[in-house]
DNA sequence: AAATCTTGCTAACGAACGTTAGGTTGTATA
DNA sequence: TATACAACCTAACGTTCGTTAGCAAGATTT
């Protein structure tokens, strides 16, 4: 009667291989310097993965999940754009600095993905970001925001946010909740309408 | 009489190897895909260059010293705190938007260089954040501005720049002026106090 | 005409790469 | 007690990597 557990031994590798491609990129991380972090063999680590690429396309996807996950429910129950949006960047802040070193891996090693989950990606990306355009349409429907681009600008309040999990250190001065209302505040001051 | 000229062959070199880097990473181009797309061998690149690394470390400082410029030629003549932090701003955009390849080498593949290469990068960019910090700091005393950490505001500002090469196209229905005003506009206004 | 420089070649080096095959050991299940 | 499985091992595979050695042909300079 016993449910199959899941081996806790993979996560602990695709832990140890998130740390290693947050620091030296995938391309540029081998098996053995993953085994070695490890103390195992290079070739032991094919007991629990299938691929090196799969080792990436589960940390990506897994915090792609994550950022959706986050959105949904930080899009419940608000009509205010404003407030909407603030949620959002709220949301996303959340997720990155819950797990800085996966979303550092998400945001720049994605493009080492084979052709298929690239594809993926890119489409869960183009979403993501048309769902903050999305919030700024609102805003500038009923006449609280405004912006030349709305593209550009959800562009570059994502930019703004992504950017995070480079300086972001959890024993840090500045917890995750301070740090989603000052960027909340930097980012939503320049879309707000100036009449 | 003759100056000596410098060879125009390393130059292509160079345009390639930024081509290439942006598109695959730094890590994952191989010295023979560089030699495929300039159509030669790649044992016969070592008759240009001195080493993989030397490629990367060209792209990098020749893009450091590019931003430096600008921003001093920018520093130029001008009291006001805001429209000094205008003219950075366009300043920088102008160096991303003219060669938008080098531009993604120099802000991802930074990391590949060797320690000691390393550390000079790492030196300059601090200068260079403390550069745009000091704007913001000088808006700050003289009224203008308000931030609740002139750090965090200076690296989100340049973190919304630096987004720009990944969506940017020369022949795009924004020009590099448009962009450089609608950036600065929307970053500018997150720090304009609220008196 | 001789010497030098530029630009490229072929061949090959040792090292590192991702991955597979096949085996061993201890632990949990039947 | 027998069986199955999880976890890890050694050895090795075929490939790719950055780079060096040595040479050749054309252009430029002396």
């Amino acid at each position: 009667m016993s449910v199959p557990r899941k081996s806790t031994r993979k996560a602990q590798i695709e832990l140890q291989a998130t740390q290693l491609f947050r620091t030296k990129g995938y391309a540029a991380s081998s098996m053995r310097d993953l085994a070695q972090a490890l103390q195992m063999e290079a070739a032991s680590l094919y007991s629990h993965i299938s691929s090196k690429e799969d080792l990436l396309q589960g940390i990506v996807f897994r915090m792609a999940a994550a950022f959706f996950e986050a959105l949904d429910a930080a899009e419940q129950a608000s009509k205010d754009p404003v407030e909407q949006l603030q949620r959002a960047i709220e949301a996303h802040l959340m997720v990155i600095t819950k797990d800085p070193s996966a979303s550092a891996v998400f945001f720049h090693e994605w493009r080492h993905l084979g052709p298929k989950n690239l594809e993926k990606f890119l489409e869960l990306r183009r979403n993501y970001e048309e769902r903050f355009e999305g919030y700024i349409k609102q805003g500038i429907a009923s006449g609280v925001f405004e912006a030349p681009d709305t593209r550009l600008a959800a562009l570059t309040l994502l930019a703004s946010l992504n950017w995070v999990h480079q300086w972001y250190k959890p024993e840090g001065k500045m917890g995750p909740k301070e740090i989603a209302q000052n960027l909340a505040q930097l980012t939503i001051s320049g879309l707000k309408s100036r009449t």
